[in-house]
DNA sequence: CCGGTTATTGGCACAACGCCAACAAGCACG
DNA sequence: CGTGCTTGTTGGCGTTGTGCCAATAACCGG
């Protein structure tokens, strides 16, 4: 009968350090940075804020760990097989891909999105611009299989970069202000993708060798 | 020669308060909300840290309004005479003016465009939001000319929205990226333009009546 | 059963913020 | 030219939250 139970449990390192994960993306997603305490993310979790510092380091550490995991987990629609077969139709699926992911994880899509306000911040800035150029690199590869995504002209990945903000603004337009319907949504989407990369590459190529490449401006 | 001087001068309740502002927007344009002390702004205006509290309240407070000040100033480009002229030469100019300004205000407009984490803050989200609304309308405004911008249909202010994220993302690729030289972001934001509001426009309408509105998804 | 490893805790020290009462700069009036 | 009043401005105090570290105890291997 000398069983007492224990007044804590002992976990693995990764198991209890995604537990803490977990629960401080939650409570990131539904408040701003501020708003949160280390104690209440320790409170959720079940454990002493001390933890939180042995794992992560500082607040902030914790805090871009979680826009990590956040950005690059749902933003990988999963590629279906796509061999040989018409490309329209292949772009007809990829919409519809996105448009069904983005109505399963509405809620965490547009947390991801983020709405801060304003600053130069580079670890949120690198962490959000490695994941958009993941997602460019999908999108290329898709679109030429086969060859190296990075191999892609400069100004093909740029328009591939304006494609996706106005996906992304379209998303938005769908799921946060209804201005469009799902069916609104996909046409603009479809017809938006042939518009750009028929008619509008075809300009900026052209407008690329009439003036030749001046010098680039340093980030 | 009992003339003293002050240890400190007295100003006009708005031009210290503008002095204070200035300082605060370009110290947290330069680096995130939390690397900046109400302390540092302080030391930047010449002040007492007290002064900023009575001014504007709280840290959040001073940051919030430095937001708005900050999104609601540059992104005006001023609009020309635009009578009953060309529309595509209205268009390229319009372009012209956007790249122009983007030119010129290189660093506060990327500032402004924010470095945003993720998490959602109602403050943040509606300063942003009001500021796109007026953008928004100040194209539609140009585009429909003696019409009520608040009058346009929803799917169309979503179309200008969408376009506003493909030309938000190509001024990136141009300004940050140097992906694009200005002449190709100049033809993609041309070229861009004309085919989603000559081609997609129509097939979003289309899905428009094909599949009635179905119920709004709420915010 | 016992000693070692290490996950976990609780509390201390420090920095930053919010607030408030006292002070003084400049103006109006005598 | 002095004097009192208005209010912009200061300095410091209390509180909150973060970062860190030494002590503790849960679990595993011998």
């Amino acid at each position: 009968m000398t069983a007492v139970a224990p007044r804590w449990n002992r976990l693995e390192h990764d198991e209890r350090r995604s537990q803490i994960l977990t629960h401080a993306r939650r409570l990131f997603s539904e408040r701003h940075f501020g708003a949160v305490s280390t104690a209440e993310i320790a409170r959720a979790a079940g454990v002493a804020r001390g933890l939180i510092h042995h794992y992560f380091g500082t607040k902030r550490d914790l805090y871009l760990e979680a826009l990590q995991t956040m950005v690059s987990m749902p933003l990988q629609p999963v590629p279906a097989e796509l061999d040989g077969r018409d490309p329209e139709q292949l772009l007809a699926e990829g919409v519809d891909r996105w448009l069904e992911m983005l109505s399963r994880n509405r809620e965490t899509w547009i947390a991801a999105r983020g709405a801060q306000g304003f600053g130069r911040d580079s670890d949120v800035e690198s962490i959000l611009e490695d994941a958009r150029e993941n997602a460019v690199d999908e999108v290329i590869a898709a679109m030429r299989p086969g060859e190296e995504p990075a191999a892609a002209p400069p100004e093909f990945r740029a328009l591939v970069r304006a494609y996706a903000g106005l996906a992304e603004a379209t998303s938005l337009e769908w799921l946060q202000h209804g201005r469009l319907t799902r069916e609104q949504a996909r046409a603009l989407l479809y017809e938006g993708f042939i518009a750009v990369f028929r008619q509008v590459l075809i300009a900026v190529e052209a407008a690329g060798v009439a003036a030749p490449p001046q010098k680039a401006i340093p980030a």
